[in-house]
DNA sequence: TGCCGTTGCTTGCAATTCTTAGCAAAGAGT
DNA sequence: ACTCTTTGCTAAGAATTGCAAGCAACGGCA
């Protein structure tokens, strides 16, 4: 929808954690308003201090979050940034998991090359 | 005097290469009028994009203005566990695609147990 | 002397970050 | 019904970033 991104990526790390707004400003200092505003776009670029709070409550990568939040970062390039990025978002996954997200990107591909190249 | 650092270190550099505060004003996009209130200690914590385009201006590291600044600075690393097998499966993915993965995932997790993390 | 460009710096002002305080909905327990 | 907690979210404000405009001092040159 909008150019939101790093909203959206905050959000579902914490919800695949099953942490609420609560639970991580008790872990990592950020407020839980402050953070709300952040999951749904309202801030577009966090202090890099709160980034790396929120990189360490969650336990990914603190650049990840700084290329997310459109900082420049010193050595990425962004090579490998879709699949780190989608990693860190889902945090760890079960074997079964894994085989039920592939099959389902599958599918995805599948039915967009149908209407959209 | 103050507990300064990142302003007479950006002005040494900038007196060093003979440059005047339009100099670089013109070379980075920074106004001259910010640049002082930089190296008088006035501001802080400038934004990385800030900090990048001085530090591309001056040649000198970005990681060490993000240093001086009070930054935390992205330590390389940060590799998440156990996600290699689904990251080297997937490929790259696109934002949409991260988006429709991890509302999946959520509603695979929500619908097979509510016992697990 | 007068005039002009350059230099560093300050002054408002808009936009943004981040917190404290609080609200409405949902749930659990009595 | 009622009460208390938890949840996500919003409102209002203080503090900060960053820029456009302008000021005072300096030097060069006719």
């Amino acid at each position: 929808m909008n150019g939101n991104d790093l909203g959206n990526f905050l959000a579902s790390a914490r919800t695949n954690r099953r942490l609420t707004l609560r639970d991580v400003e008790r872990a990592s200092g950020v407020s839980n308003a402050y953070l709300s505003q952040i999951e749904r776009g309202r801030i577009k670029q966090p202090s890099p201090i709160v980034l790396h709070a929120l990189a360490a409550c969650y336990g990914i990568s603190y650049g990840l979050l700084m290329e997310r939040a459109g900082y420049p970062v010193p050595e990425s390039g962004g090579a490998v940034e879709g699949l780190e990025g989608l990693a860190a978002r889902l945090g760890s996954v079960t074997p079964e998991e894994e085989d039920a997200l592939a099959d389902y990107l599958s599918f995805i591909r599948r039915r967009a090359g149908r209407d959209e190249p």
